[in-house]
DNA sequence: GTGGTCTAGACCACC
DNA sequence: GTGGTCTAGACCACC
């Protein structure tokens, strides 16, 4: 256990245009915040947006202009890998906390199953099958 | 989007002793360390220990004794209910950014179940219910 | 024309170890120095150092073992890849500065033919064919 | 290796008219800017720009008349040693650069002709000679 | 104004 | 000791 908070800022900074993206208010062309910009809205140096920024250059996220910004440059296909990445990261964190609670592979799919079913009632008939 | 990351401290140390206590590592009865050794052990303010300790106290998770220091004290009910709140939590947590990824209910009922079944055949037969 | 002298410190760092690589002077499994020896043998900044070492590590030419050190890790066919670019890079030099020159492609041809014949007789014999 | 790359200014400086005689950009007669206008221009110091200028009188390329300001001043046989001195030094540093990259005589002579062939297709052809 | 490079130096995590 | 992150701030190149 450590109270650090865990992820550094720059990574921080890349899960955000990630999120964004995959969640579509981001899209192929459009510009995103000068670093200066960006580092004064979130209090944060130059120097570690431009690191998230330069990072994201090298994940074919975007694609810097100099002397006119930073863009959005990204295909459908690393979207969607993308998109899947950050799933998994997701999925595997919840199995492994109910792990730790001490639940099992049967209940821990029921729960979301039962979860689901709550909020949407025709979910748990398809999944549990078509009776 | 801040970077000073989530939990206060004192609730990260709470929740550390809840799963320490749901896994079975603590049992009704067993000392835990005192204030001063936790502070010193994870570098954290005495203060913030003692509010920790405190909002046990008022859980009915710990006792503490003048002089002796402070021990677990906790009913089976109380667990449970502490056990099926965390799994609540995470339970909730794992299905907002499964949608806040753009899934739906069905994928999101699957992907733990291929997930599960990956590592442990007979839990999707089990699940998918071949009865 | 400008006076300044081009390169970047920390892509001439990443230069001076892939010519090493290419010319066998290091070889996978070695260790290359620390970024605090290296940035105080050639009285660079460590940050610059680092961020050599971060690129090389992102080109799979390195591998960082975080309190150990860095080591080369690079496979065969990396290897190959990387001395084909340099040297593309250097005859796409000598080509457009003999252009600018006033070279024309036969005589850029020619005079490293000439040049070569001068060191080792049978060269020319081999190039400008058998007869 | 140094960080603080190669030549000194004023021999860039000197470098630079050679490639512009050479490339017929200049022409015997032709007035070149005052050490003045070249210094700012170039945002160089005046002493540099002296320097090469008195450097390329006693190389027999230009001359400076006393009030009227500094001309091109260079023979037919001097341009043509010029030229060929500077195609030396470019073949030079081609080939003991691919020397080091571990290329023996004949790959450096036809990755050259490779390269030129693949821009004008009649270059091969001539230099493999197939008359 | 926008990004690119570099230095100096602090503080941390892992060994 | 070794690398990792971050800040503050300088100076530059390109627009």
């Amino acid at each position: 256990m450590d109270f650090d908070t865990g992820q550094p800022i720059y990574r921080q900074i890349i899960d955000d245009f990630k999120k964004k993206l995959v969640r579509g208010e981001l899209q192929a062309g459009d510009k995103i915040p000068s670093q200066r910009e960006y580092a004064e809205n979130y209090r944060v140096n130059p120097n570690t947006v431009q690191r998230a920024y330069r990072e994201m250059e090298s994940m074919n996220i975007v694609e810097t202009v100099r002397g006119q910004g930073t863009f959005i440059r990204i295909d459908q296909e690393n979207l969607t890998r993308i998109r899947g990445d950050m799933a998994t990261q997701v999925l595997e964190y919840y199995v492994n906390e109910m792990k730790a609670l001490g639940y099992e592979g049967k209940e821990i799919i029921e729960l979301v199953s039962n979860h689901m079913s709550k909020e949407e009632v025709y979910i748990n008939d398809t999944v549990s099958g078509s009776k």
